[in-house]
RNA sequence: GGGGAAUUAGCUCAGCUGGUUUAGAGCAUCUGCCUUACAAGCAGAGGGUCGGCGGUUCGAAUCCGUCAUUCCCCA
């Protein structure tokens, strides 16, 4: 049968990941084999593939299927979460394109829209990891919003609730006027933009014509102030001391404050407070025991605190309010300024700042074990420089807030008799809230006197419970699966949610299982490109992924994006690095081409296919035990180069060349056999990453056979002879040496030299030479004592070897080389001598490296005199 | 403003606790080859005063200081 001179690998994938699936080598259950356990960090519901996600999977898939092939019980669990913020706005927009408002629906038709959505929508990204090739059990497939993982969502609530470590109080946060919700301080972007700082004066009270000029980028907010604060160390304003001024167009008198915090450089030096809508004016109204004055509604509009602007958007007012400030005397003037303003991460609305009362986790407490067991090392992150922004992060830990004012999600678990803020009780059921409800009022209370919290759970409250709530951990604890499947091994994500989820992960494994959700947390980078830029839907500048997979295959692609991308630096992804690895991959289909071409035929095995095959064993081995040392330390790009190398360069250039047969010649059984063997083991190691071509390689080997290259047991690591790995590498170097001079003198790879070769020492080896004669093309390799006359030179490790040349060599190109050589060899002594002359050096350095420089000297002098002598006779 | 990380060939990176060469790899570049597995290939070559300056040391890409640049996190 014709093999195709290209590797297609579009039918390839299709065939065997069904084929996969159908011999269920993905599916996991316990058993009495090693677990190797890895959680898939839930895409958002509503997401579709893009290169992070690309990077990301495509490690864990290589983890996981390396584990498998090590004999452990591997278990990929894929999952989504429901992204609050993010899928109800994608469902609020559906449904006003069908002329629908959320707020026309009560809330479980809002919900029973949402799911509709979610089963016909949710979960594309899910199929899309199939085409990469993931091997996630896909019978594990969770859901933050499943019911059995919801409960534990709402256990977890419950239970920390009484444990007191849930707590509802009014606080300054970040508010979306769009979504209508508070979010949390990481789904804030802070973004420069250009804008205005107004100067604007304020009378001082009981003075004729005393003015004191605050500067501030928010005018709007003018109506809310309740305190001007300026600095006691300010010497400009002492005589403001004690005074008070009038709010311009409210016209309400409010004090001037003192305090350090006022930055005397910036702006006028005179601050102006408004502890409702800023955060730092809040902690200064606390302290200073202001007023709070809250001008806004929830959708950004003016509330009656707005006077006259009642009803109008903030940016609508901060226009006109410039005009009636200025037309009324009291601004200044205005100036040009750059300030960072927070966006919503969902909405992309300017986030204002507002005091709301909201549930919230205490953290301090809980983040202990999380802080220590990463800092103490039971928990590993790779690479290791993240454990410094993680302790920063967790020894300043702020609460949680945790309240979301939104729809889809899980329900907060409140249930309201009164409208005191203390009148409420937390119940898993609607009758356990009746019964405690009683209980805490002490009056016959009935279901319909209660009413539960219109508000739902952070996003984050539920995935923190991933690696335990996927095994039904909370639900039903010490179950066969969790027991068997937790802690998880690695979890592979990117740095940005280190705090979003990782450190949050770590903190509910402490607390809920007594112990750490996975042993190792393998940050990847960002994807970026050329220029620099994130990667992302907003820029455009993203390759499809899924157009990727077409045009390079899966395998092209996945070697593409782990080929340089070293763990926890940003991956700069170009287009180029797909076509390497397809390129790649169809290196090794045309390497399989040509052994499945070989005839056998019976007749001794050739000494160079002997002396091959024994270096390539030795190569292996070597080279295996790198790749494990890299795949331990999570270095997976390296291991990727490391086998790449070994593919391309020791087995297809040197190996496979050194054992080929001539044109139409057959090869022995023996040399075919081993070599065979060396492709079967090559397959193994490239299974991880290019798990579909090591399938269609392996399979067209042996058709019949049972095992399938994706549960074959990871190669044995044995001892090898790095000697004879020397000694190779040395015959590498004399075969290069005799391409370079055909090279030079024109000679073609199918002519046969003859080479001389004379040793000055005991160093040189002829173990190769076998393989020297076959790669070099030479008639014959000869060892002489004397030098031979009239031929091109090169030396190697003290063996001079000569290849005689007919009329037409170049002498001037062959004297060149000999003088650069020779120059070079010069300078590197000069170098050693100047150590091994420094008295210093011969007292202080260790006796090992003092014999090594003796050894370099010694070495340079001999290759020194042998040039000069070429050189010598070249000349005359 | 506070904290962290980085700076090695055109690009992306190795280089572990200072001493095997005058620093390596992949890609890219250049040269020569359609050599009977592969031009998505083969065989070669060039390219870096290891960000600057100072220090420690017999010896520094490697340790210390400082400056510069870049990035990240927090405010």
């Amino acid at each position: 049968m014709e093999i195709p001179k290209m590797y297609e690998p579009k039918s390839a994938e299709e065939k065997w990941y069904a084929y996969w699936l159908e011999k269920g080598y993905f599916y996991s259950k316990p058993d009495h084999r090693e677990p190797y356990t890895v959680v898939i960090p839930p895409p958002n519901v509503t997401g579709v593939l893009h290169m992070g996600h690309m990077l990301n999977n495509t490690i864990q898939d290589v983890l996981v299927r390396r584990a498998r092939m090590l004999g452990k019980n591997a278990c990929w669990v894929p999952g989504t979460d429901h992204a609050s913020i993010a899928t109800e706005a994608k469902v609020v927009q559906k449904l006003r394109k069908e002329g629908i408002k959320k707020s026309d629906l009560t809330r479980e038709e809002f919900l029973k829209h949402a799911f509709e959505w979610k089963d016909k929508h949710g979960g594309i990204i899910l199929e899309q990891l199939k085409k990469l090739g993931c091997s996630c059990d896909w019978s594990r497939t969770s859901f933050t919003m499943d019911p059995e993982y919801s409960e534990s969502v709402i256990d977890v609530f419950i239970d920390l609730y009484n444990k007191g470590k849930i707590y509802r109080s009014v606080r300054m946060v970040n508010w979306d006027p769009e979504a209508l919700t508070a979010v949390s301080d990481e789904e804030v972007i802070y973004k420069e933009v250009n804008s205005k700082l107004f100067h604007v004066r304020y009378k001082v009270t009981g003075s004729d014509d005393q003015w004191v000029i605050i500067a501030t980028t928010r005018p709007e907010t003018i109506l809310g102030d309740t305190a001007i604060c300026i600095n006691p160390k300010d010497e400009r304003y002492k005589y403001l001391h004690g005074k008070k001024v009038t709010v311009p167009l409210a016209n309400r008198e409010i004090p001037i404050i003192l305090d350090e915090y006022v930055d005397m450089e910036f702006g006028t030096g005179c601050l102006k407070v408004t502890p409702a809508h800023d955060t730092n004016d809040y902690e200064l109204g606390k302290k200073h025991n202001l007023e709070t004055i809250d001008i806004f509604n929830d959708n950004g509009t003016l509330n009656s605190h707005g006077l006259h602007y009642e009803g109008t958007d903030r940016f609508e007012v901060r226009k006109a309010i410039e005009k009636e400030l200025h037309d009324k005397g009291y601004l200044v003037k205005t100036e040009d300024h750059i300030n960072k303003v927070g966006f919503s991460e969902r909405t992309d609305a300017v986030i204002e700042p507002k005091l709301s009362l909201q549930w919230f986790v205490s953290m301090k407490e809980l983040a202990q074990p999380a802080l220590d067991n990463v800092m103490n090392g039971n928990i590993n992150f790779h690479p290791d420089k993240f454990k410094n922004t993680y302790r920063h992060w967790m020894e300043n830990v702020k609460d949680w807030c945790i309240s979301r004012q939104l729809w889809w999600g899980h329900r907060i678990p409140a249930y309201y008799y009164g409208t005191g803020d203390n009148d409420f009780v937390i119940a898993k059921t609607i009758e356990e809230a009746v019964r405690l409800a009683a209980e805490k009022t002490g009056k016959a209370i009935t279901a319909s006197d209660l009413r539960q919290d219109e508000d739902v759970l952070d996003t984050w409250f539920s995935s923190w419970l991933w690696p335990i709530s996927v095994f039904n951990g909370l639900t039903q604890p010490g179950n066969e699966e969790i027991s068997y499947y937790y802690p998880t091994n690695d979890l592979v994500t990117a740095p940005e949610i280190m705090f979003f989820w990782v450190a949050r992960m770590i903190i509910a494994g402490y607390e809920y299982m007594g112990d750490l959700p996975f042993r190792n947390v393998y940050y990847t980078g960002i994807v970026r490109d050329k220029l620099g830029r994130k990667m992302s839907k907003s820029l455009g500048n993203s390759p499809d992924p899924i157009e990727l997979i077409e045009k390079y295959g899966a395998d092209g692609v996945r070697v593409g994006i782990l080929i340089s991308s070293p763990a926890g630096n940003d991956l700069p992804f170009d287009i180029s690095q797909c076509e390497q690895g397809r390129n790649f991959a169809n290196k090794i289909w045309n390497a399989f081409r040509l052994v499945s071409g070989w005839e056998v035929a019976e007749f001794e095995q050739p000494e160079y296919a002997q002396k091959a095959i024994s270096w390539f064993e030795a190569k292996f081995q070597q080279q295996l035990a790198e790749i494990n040392d890299h795949f331990d330390k999570f270095r997976i790009s390296d291991a990727l180069m490391a086998t790449y190398k070994l593919i391309w360069d020791d087995f297809c250039s040197w190996y496979l060349e050194a054992v080929k047969p001539g044109f139409e010649q057959p090869i022995d059984k023996k040399t075919l056999n081993a070599t065979i063997a060396f492709f079967e083991e090559l397959l193994k190691l490239i299974q991880p990453f290019m798990p579909f071509l090591s399938q269609e390689l392996w399979h067209a080997i042996h058709p019949e056979r049972a095992e399938d290259v994706i549960i074959a047991s990871w190669p044995e690591s044995k001892p090898f002879d790095s000697e004879l790995i020397k000694n190779f590498d040395n015959a590498a170097e004399v075969i290069t040496g005799i391409r370079n001079i055909r090279k030079q003198n024109n000679i073609a790879n199918k002519v046969k030299v003859e080479m001389f070769a004379k040793r000055n020492n005991e160093n040189g080896s002829a173990d190769f030479d076998t393989v020297i004669i076959k790669l070099g093309n030479l008639s014959k390799l000869e060892y002489i004592k004397e030098k031979a006359e009239k031929a091109n030179m090169f030396l190697i490790n003290a063996v001079e070897y000569y290849i005689p040349f007919g009329d037409n060599m170049d002498v001037t190109a062959e004297l060149e080389k000999l003088r650069t050589e020779l120059d070079y060899t010069k300078g590197f002594l000069n170098a050693v001598q100047k150590k091994l002359l420094n008295e210093k050096f011969m007292t202080g350095a260790p006796e090992q490296v003092v014999v090594m420089e003796k050894k370099k000297e010694a070495d340079a002098l001999q290759k020194i005199q042998i040039l000069e002598e070429k050189i010598n006779s070249l000349n005359n």
